[in-house]
DNA sequence: GTCTATATCGCGATAGAC
DNA sequence: GTCTATCGCGATATAGAC
């Protein structure tokens, strides 16, 4: 594909996060980011939909999500599924790259516009677990509420690891929230309160 | 303060769901809105932030969701102050607006810029349950899940009421989808999957 | 209320890669 | 030649400043 410059796409990037660092994001213009890597601002918009996607990836977490599902063995539960992908995931992708995701963390927490696109990101990932799990054959809804937890619980491990100062693994954290949610709502507890 | 237009902001947005309807929403322009409802564009964005939020209430339910936690006796549970809180919502705000929200679903599931908007919607309700359950003393992991958790819950009951060919009341979703939860993540099942 | 910066997208032309 | 990434120009809408 990188016929021409193996590396636009990373060029604007690079210089995007620069000026997102220097300036902050709203004030970084993209003639600011075109003109640092040396590109055109209809360049620019044909690599990035728009100027938040420069900070998110190429909606790889999802694809990896649907790969492991279907390639899983029949026999394999849903919740393990869940349990074991996010684990996998959380080696692979999270834990190697903990600084570059505080960084990012701080910058999306604090621009609406950036929180709303992380959101939209988690629920793409939501939706590629149900549709893996309905692929398998789980009933919808218990396919949905799978999903809805499981990117609750990383979500919330993400959010803590990336907070500990004791610099607890992020796969420590996962068991602490698992642990939470059975707790919260997997006693027979009353459905009327 | 509405000293001179009492319904301003209501006649916009009247107008402009007219016009997603009969356009689309990315289709339809702040100056249609604003040339429809005899107004000017200036008085469009001192009502609402963006063309988005014309479609979205005046964040009502997290204020209410607040209310209700810092409310309740101090003895209430957790898990029983959402349940219950999501049963009054449903009662009051969801249930007798089906045919309205059943549009606005339609319109905002096919445009992605409307969806993220809900759903940093559904974060600023996460967060406000989140914050009234660490006031009453909850665990902040806890008060995090518990948060997330409780609205995925009505997020789920919601999506699933809307499209129900039954007829289904909502708390019977809600009913639903609390045994899916309770059954997913509430068994003693491995953590390590 | 008016004015303006900025994001976004369409179109036609170009130019290196195969 | 044929692709396709890039460019240059231009149009329009949003959103915020004055």
């Amino acid at each position: 594909m990188a016929r021409w410059e193996p590396g636009t796409a990373d060029r604007l990037r690079t210089a995007a996060l620069e000026l997102f660092e220097e300036k902050g994001f709203s004030a970084t213009t993209v003639p600011d980011i075109v003109g640092r890597a040396g590109l055109t601002q209809r360049t620019f918009f044909r690599h990035f939909s728009d100027k938040r996607e420069v900070f998110f990836g190429d909606d790889e977490i999802p694809r990896i999500a649907t790969r492991m599902i279907e390639g899983a063995p029949p026999e394999v539960e849903p919740l393990s599924l869940i349990t074991a992908g996010l684990r996998a995931l959380a080696g692979s992708r999270f834990e190697p790259r903990r600084n570059q995701m505080r960084v990012a963390r701080r910058i999306i927490e604090a621009e609406p516009a950036l929180r709303e696109r992380d959101l939209l990101k988690q629920a793409d990932l939501r939706d590629a677990i149900r549709a893996g799990l309905e692929g398998r054959g789980v009933d919808p809804l218990d396919a949905r509420v799978f999903a809805g937890l499981g990117v609750e619980l990383i979500q919330i491990a993400l959010e803590r690891w990336l907070q500990d100062p004791e610099g607890g693994s992020l796969v420590s954290h996962l068991d602490a929230v698992q642990d939470s949610i059975r707790a919260a709502f997997g006693s027979a507890a009353t459905r009327s309160g």
